[in-house]
Order: structure tokens, then C-alpha cells, then sequence
DNA sequence: TGCGTATTCCCCCGTTGCGGGTGATTTATC
DNA sequence: GATAAATCACCCGCAACGGGGGAATACGCA
């Protein structure tokens, strides 16, 4: 049942039987058409662009070319597709680098088919569609360390120091002394436990202290 | 109708309209019990540590302390308390600095009540619970530009700056030359039309090449 | 109100890194 | 086989960095 105004649907899964599936269930939903299934990224590269999809439901597991590594490749092809991952995996490594990489959603594989295409609509309404752990995970990528043994004006400094500027600059915008700005910097290795300006900045991150 | 399997939840909001409206409806779904409720930061501070709810809902714009501003100490109070954010406000400095000061959740006022409802029960269940247009913001958030005029090559020498680590270190870890490190960073520089590292950092974060 | 901490500023020292100019060679990739 | 990317080379002067010492305000929480 095919229609002008439906939501285009493109899906890049190996596995027949979830392809199928997929398949079956989107396009039997009113308002959703099926616009091509592929097994492989290699296959939709060669072919998509004439599909041009609204959305695109991508499997990171693939055969040959992943679907993290064709992601860009598939986002240059088609700009206005709205890319969602569809995956078992919940590494923080491969959420980072689909969204990173321009995926609009991430979805694990056990969401039930109903909330797969309530994602679906919800990415063409300007929505970040993600399974609730996934959600989490990327919330908690910005919690910082509240147990931070640098002080307002040692985090401020040290922020700076990671934006590359330097200590001089630092000084002039902050309305403080370059002295005082290396007063606070000897403060934060002693703290930190470190020697050069790299490490500082390594060990504020690695404890989102910064 | 209280129950000591019961979800407790605060509130935190200053239209009595709204927090007596929200109270009544969390209080009136089964599984969900009002732990308390308060018109101000300042009298959740004083207060709240009775209660230990497991859910806080917390608007921004109170009279007074702000929401935003409250959070940290909130968080510090109540450290195993998820806090769900709900506003009318949807400016990304708002929302980065709620997730980064601890806030488990960011939904804005025109959710429906069985959302809310649901929002709290997601966020118990380890979900980070949004608003879509905020989920989307999120999202966004991470992606790169997909039209750097750096190459790849660049853009790795490029963060390890931003990571702080001179040029010498830069060299050794990539298995190449100091001057070839140099070399690319001069041809950064002509790209971006800086000169200098912390010029570089900010033009290349802005347009997110980096 | 007072104790502790945070923040501010000052001097010394030697070493290293940085920004910029101009050039050349070897790989990939199309 | 052309174009772009990545590699290495040698020149220069100045600024920045890391670490040692000490000391005076300002501020917040109890």
C-alpha cells in the first residue's frame, strides 16, 4: 500500500529473517513505505542514492564494511536521511562514533517493532530517538566528577589551559595576574599528581573533573 | 494510598497550580507516592534530607536559587536521588550544564502527564529519559562536520594538541618526525587561518572538526 | 567571629616549545 | 599519470613552561 506523503524507509540489516521482518512490519504500517532492503553496506552504497530514504534503519554488525565505518560514507550520499542505528552492541566506543558520525538515533535490538517505528516518526519530527540505556549512557558522558579536589578557579584555569591557551592569555582574560595563574597551575599539578601541562588535562578527563 | 514499595517523588516547582497538579497526579497513579514538595531551592535544601526521595523533579526558573544552580547541592544531598529536569527552557547551556551538574533526565513543560509519569518509572530503571527535541540537541551535540577541510591525518594531529601534548610527544606516539608534526600543523594553521594552537583548538571546536 | 581555605601576587632559575619561512620526497587514490 | 596526502629537512628568534621559594587578602562555613 503504497503512498506519495509516507515516510520512506530504507533498512541495511544481514539478517534475512530480521531484514524480512523489519521489512514486513514497516510496510505494513499506514503512513510508512519500504523503499529498498540491503544486506550489506557495500550493496546499499552502490544503490541507495537512487532511493534516496527518509529514514534509514542501520545494522552496525555487517558483513565486510561495518556499519559505523559506512555511516559517513552513506551520510555523504544521502545529506537528508535520517540515519538510525539499530544494534545488540551498547559499547560507549560505538554510540560516540555513529553519533559522531551523524546517525540521528540508537536504537538496541530489543526494541519491541511498535517502538521502532514510533523512533521512526519521532526522527521526522526533529526527534533523537534511543533505547533508555543508551540514553543514559550519553547523559552520563556529560556528568561531571562532583568530588573534584580542584577548587571554582583551579577548574576554570585548568579549562583554559586545555583550550591551549596560554598562561599569559589566560591571565589577561581572566583579569588576574600571571603570577596567580601559575600559582594556581603548580597547585593543580601538585593535586593531580603531575608534571606537564598534558597530563593535567589527561588526568581532569579521564575523572571529569573537567 | 502509600505504599513502601512506592517510587518516592519530590517536587520542586513555584506555581502552586503546577506542583499541586503534578502531585496529585504522581500521588494518584499506583506505585508512586509524593515524598514532598517545595516552592523553593532553598526550602528543598533545608528540607529535603528527611525525604530521600528516589525521584526529584526540579523546575529552573524558581524565585531565588535557581533550579540550575540548586542541582549541585541537590546532587550532594542526595547523591542516589535521580533528578528529572522539567522546563520550559530548551537552551543548550541549560541543558549541558544540568546534565554535567548530575540531573538524570530533561523534559520540558508541554510533556503529557502519562509521560512524566512514565519519565520517572524510565529513569528508575536506568533509562535517561528526554524530551525529543532535547534527545535531539544531544545528539547533535556530538556530531562532526562532515565537510573539514582538515585531513585525516590533521584533524588526529589536531586533538592530540587540544589534548595538551607538545609536539615532540605528538611525534613519538605517531611514530613520525617532529618536523613532519610540524608540517602538518603549519598547513592546519593556513587552513583554518590561525597562528596559533589555542586559535586553531577554538575554530576547529566551533565548526566541530574536532 | 574566627579558623581554614581559596585566591591573589611576588621573586628566582634553566629548559623546552612555538610560530614561520622554504624546500623536497614518497605514497595513495582516482 | 595527475593530484593530494603524508613524510622529512634546516633555518631563525622569542615566548612559554615547569619548579623552587614566600606572603598577603578575601571569603565561607561553622
Amino acid at each position: 500500500m503504497k503512498h506519495e506523503l509516507d515516510i520512506r524507509v530504507a533498512i541495511i540489516e544481514d539478517d534475512e529473517t530480521i531484514r524480512e521482518g523489519y521489512a514486513f512490519l514497516i510496510g505494513n504500517t499506514p503512513g510508512y513505505t519500504i523503499a529498498g532492503t540491503y544486506p550489506s553496506a557495500e550493496d546499499a552504497l552502490k544503490k541507495i542514492d537512487d532511493v534516496a530514504p527518509d529514514v534509514l534503519l542501520l545494522d552496525v554488525e555487517l558483513p565486510g564494511i561495518s556499519g559505523i565505518d559506512a555511516l559517513p560514507r552513506l551520510k555523504k550520499l544521502l545529506p537528508d536521511t535520517h540515519i538510525l542505528i539499530l544494534t545488540v552492541y551498547e559499547q560507549e566506543m560505538l554510540i560516540f562514533r555513529a553519533l559522531g558520525s551523524g546517525a540521528s538515533g540508537y536504537l538496541t535490538k530489543n526494541t519491541p517493532p511498535e517502538k521502532i517505528v514510533a523512533a521512526i516518526h519521532e526522527v521526522m519530527e526533529g526527534g533523537g530517538p534511543m533505547s533508555a540505556h543508551i540514553a543514559r549512557m550519553v547523559i552520563s558522558s556529560f556528568k561531571r566528577n562532583d568530588t573534584s579536589p580542584l577548587t571554582r578557579r583551579e577548574t576554570e584555569i585548568l579549562e583554559q589551559i586545555a583550550t591551549g591557551k596560554s598562561r599569559k592569555r589566560i591571565a589577561d582574560e581572566l583579569f588576574i595576574d600571571l603570577e596567580t595563574v601559575k600559582s594556581h597551575i603548580k597547585n593543580i599539578y601538585h593535586k593531580l599528581d603531575v608534571h606537564s601541562k598534558a597530563d593535567a588535562i589527561k588526568a581532569a578527563k579521564d575523572n571529569k573533573f573537567i
